[in-house]
RNA sequence: GGCCCCGUCGUCUAGCGGCCUAGGACGCCGCCCUCUCAAGGCGGUAACGCCGGUUCAAAUCCGGUCGGGGCUACCA
């Protein structure tokens, strides 16, 4: 049987990144048993539900690159794959279950539920539904319902009994019935709970495995037995196997939270992580690939992807191995992919679009700058002293640099020097400086400090000839000027 | 509180009864390379939570304990 999950964020924020690595799991267990990929979303939630967040978890998966099969926006055999579209279809399961006996009406209003729960809570009982409703005689029930009395519906929880049931990643866990209460199925409004919307999707849609976070494996025997009984109901089969993937954490051990950081998987997107980088990075919280190895490809975490193999335990999300990480797929990226992918970020810094010299500068001193970026975000920073008309100086950059016995020499022996010289390409620059210092008798390492604040105004930057080279001599020469004045 | 889950370096992990004086990666520290910063190379730091048991032998199996986490809604 062909291996059909399904991921089914509700649109109530921004993909999570810990969503965004349940729905990873999900995507490489289909690729990995060539089965279907499908992007449900569970909008039941009206309260919460924005359209923006549906777009962001799409786009979001777009710019992973987790493509689906079926679902949202691309359609497929059970569209619409939108919950919200669906409600006759949940409302219909839920009469079929009442008439066979397996949920039932529920006269008891908000406040009263509210009132009891604490008194539970106080006396030491268990604080869920108390299941009186679930005596009212079927006559009664559906009188009292015609009558215009508002009802809400519970699913009948059979008691006594236990589910117990197979996890993939956690193996036999179970449940005693008495710790499961006759939770509500289809509110008062009319409207069903993720609970019941949920399940009958995943009968209809022919789903054979949820993968999920931990946070629904209490909920899942309230799900096998909901959804044995919808299929009863229906006269289908239906076998899900259940898989739970433990939470992500912040450094502090506690579930990941908005107080650790960015938890937007867009935050990252837009903080210069790279898809890729996002991917492994995430892949490899909870799985691996066994033995040594950290960078891995896409193509080869299909390969060797098993859900047999996720750990169980937890995974603290650590943003510095990411943005090592990080850096390691920039600098494994084509020169021109590199320079295509930041170019934008760079005129936007620049507040304008490069012309064509420009964007050959760029294009040239670009690799060198490849080489030292964890984050695409940190390129503009770095080559911005070639899109200005004057540098600010870096106020700490100059103080620890323009005040030392050499910095005056340097400048303008680098003046002289440059203003002599016939041709303008690093080499050349190079040549020129490094005999200047040689003859003044100061060490190259503190000599072209002087010159690399003059030049870009900080202290940090690439190479130094190249980057005089691409500035071209009569700006360079400038910057040299206005500096040694400055002195 | 109740129910459930989890427990190898600070972090991600390898390990599936002997190959473990516990391996790799990030981080951190030192050295090398070096025009700054990176990158790179070399070396170092650091873990099987604890207590029992099973076994000739346990990080690996079992029990307990402690610690952490999740759920406990007419949210998902």
């Amino acid at each position: 049987m062909t291996v059909r999950v399904r991921f089914a964020p509700s649109p109530t924020g921004y993909l999570h990144i810990g969503n965004a690595r349940t729905g990873l799991y999900n995507w490489l267990m289909a690729r990995a048993e060539g089965g279907v990929f499908i992007l449900r979303s569970d909008d039941t939630d009206q309260e919460r539900g924005r359209d923006e967040y549906y777009d962001d978890i799409i786009d979001g998966l777009r710019w992973l690159g987790l493509d689906w099969d079926e679902g949202i926006e691309v359609g497929g055999p059970h569209a619409p794959y939108k919950q919200s579209q669906r409600l006759d279809r949940y409302r219909e399961v839920v009469t079929a279950l009442v008439e066979a006996g397996a949920a039932y009406r529920c006269f008891c209003t908000p406040a009263e539920l509210e009132e009891r729960r604490q008194v539970a809570q106080q006396e030491g009982r268990p604080p869920g539904y108390d299941g009186r409703c679930r005596a009212i005689a079927p006559a009664d029930s559906a009188s009292r319902a015609g009558g215009g009395e508002a009802a809400s519906i519970r699913f009948a929880i059979p008691r006594p009994g236990e589910t117990v049931f197979d996890d993939v990643v956690r193996g036999e866990v179970r449940f005693e019935h008495a710790n499961v209460d006759d939770f509500v199925i289809l509110r008062s409004s009319g409207v069903p709970t993720y609970h019941l919307a949920s399940s009958v999707d995943d009968v209809d849609f022919g789903i054979t495995h949820v993968v999920r976070g931990e946070d629904l494996l209490s909920s899942t025997p309230k799900h096998i037995l909901l959804g044995g009984a919808i299929a009863d109901a229906l006269g289908v089969t239906s076998d899900i196997t259940y898989a739970h993937l433990s939470l992500l954490m912040g450094p502090d051990g506690k579930k990941l939270s908005k107080r650790h950081g960015d938890t937007s998987l867009r935050a990252y997107r837009e903080g210069g992580y790279l898809p890729e980088a996002m991917v492994n990075y995430l892949a490899l919280l909870g799985w691996s690939p066994g033995g040594d190895e950290t960078v891995v490809s896409r193509a080869e975490m299909v390969k060797r992807f098993d859900i047999d193999d996720v750990l169980k335990n937890p995974a603290i999300f650590d943003v510095e191995k990411l943005e090592w990480m990080n850096g390691v797929y920039i600098r494994d990226l084509g020169a021109d992919e590199f320079v295509s992918r930041t170019l934008p970020l760079v005129e936007a810094d620049a507040g304008r679009a490069l012309d064509d010299a420009e964007q050959a500068a760029y294009a040239t001193i670009a690799p060198l700058v490849q080489e030292r970026t964890k984050l695409l975000t940190e390129v503009p920073a770095q080559v911005r002293f070639l899109f200005v008309d004057e540098v600010g100086y870096d106020e700490s950059a100059w103080d620890k640099v323009m005040t030392k016995p050499e910095a005056r020499p340097s400048l303008e022996g680098a003046l002289e020097q440059l203003e002599a010289v016939s041709a303008w390409d690093h080499a050349t620059i190079e040549t020129a400086l490094r005999s200047m210092l040689d003859e003044l008798g100061i060490k190259v390492g503190k000599g072209l400090q002087p010159i690399r604040v003059a030049v870009t105004g900080s202290s940090v930057s690439p190479p130094l000839f190249e980057s005089l080279a691409v500035l071209g001599r009569d700006r360079a020469l400038a910057r040299l000027h206005t500096a040694a004045g400055l002195l």
